[in-house]
DNA sequence: TTGTTTCCCATGAAATCCCATGTTATCCCA
DNA sequence: TGGGATAACATGGGATTTCATGGGAAACAA
């Protein structure tokens, strides 16, 4: 699972250090790199490893082949996705228009969303962090955590 | 299940001894670590094992992709929340900016609450625990203990 | 060439591992 | 039921490894 937020530095050749923890994540994926691609509401990307990739395209082919909803989503995931593969220390090379779209500069934040994550410039996360943070004090009532699948507490 | 009250000390590296029932019960996970992350509210920190990392996941799954809700849940439970692993030991060593958030410095308390547990600077415990029981002796009245199951008093 | 990308090595800081020790709880046997 | 032996637990400090990062050389493209 990818977890927590990490910021790293993007250095002048455009190399950022995967944070450890999401390395191991895809660890043993066939190929072993992510794959990010730029958010539908623009100014952050998205990414993850193989198995997410591979869920999207589960989901997309239960979809109708001539549906318009389909061919734009193909469209938007898959053509704008970018394996990334790391180098000896674990770093990967954003490329340059990826770079423009999240507006980032010096330092990068890598969000743990769970099966995937987000790529951030620290500061433009940390007005979206600070305004869910308040919605999620003031709705926490609506998240409720199932029974367990075993039963008991 | 996460049960009873430990108080134990933190060192200067920040480290923790992660009383030794807590550690039984992620003993088995395929990751063999605690996952801990800041309480919505402040001030104190909340943690659970792989289960419950699951049932939460299980949960935002669930919701609506473009959900503003679903997004608050996942930058705020997920975004930062922290695998820690266990040394030879059974300790753990607090992030920084998780102990800032908790006041801890010497002693951290370890709550169970059943499937999660809470980290508390031992004498904000006090003082929550005070008000709660306060909180309950002027409330005692709408706290009514359903029928028993098998009927009878 | 000139600029770009990929690979490799060096470095400092931080996280992790490992061994030693005191203390408390548990066990076992007389 | 005492009381010593044993094991479990919490803690301390030093050694080792991992991690992020910087820079340079080699491969590649235009």
């Amino acid at each position: 699972m990818f977890l927590s937020t990490t910021i790293n530095g993007v250095d002048a050749k455009g190399r950022v250090s995967v944070p450890a923890g999401f390395r191991a994540v895809v660890k043993n994926d066939p190929e072993e790199k992510i794959y990010v691609w730029p958010s539908f509401e623009g100014g952050y990307l998205e990414g993850g490893g193989q198995a997410l990739l591979d869920r999207y395209l589960a989901l997309l082919e239960e979809m109708d082949p001539y549906d318009d909803a389909r061919a734009a989503f193909e469209q938007t995931i898959f053509g704008d996705t970018r394996g990334l593969a790391f180098d000896g220390t674990g770093r990967v090379t954003l490329p340059r228009d990826l770079i423009e779209i999240a507006g980032l500069d010096d330092k990068v934040a890598f969000v743990g969303l769970g099966s995937r994550f987000e790529i951030w410039n620290p500061e433009r996360l940390a007005e979206r962090k600070a305004s869910a943070r308040d919605f999620a004090r003031n709705n926490k009532s609506s998240l409720k955590l199932p029974p367990r699948p075993g039963g008991g507490a």
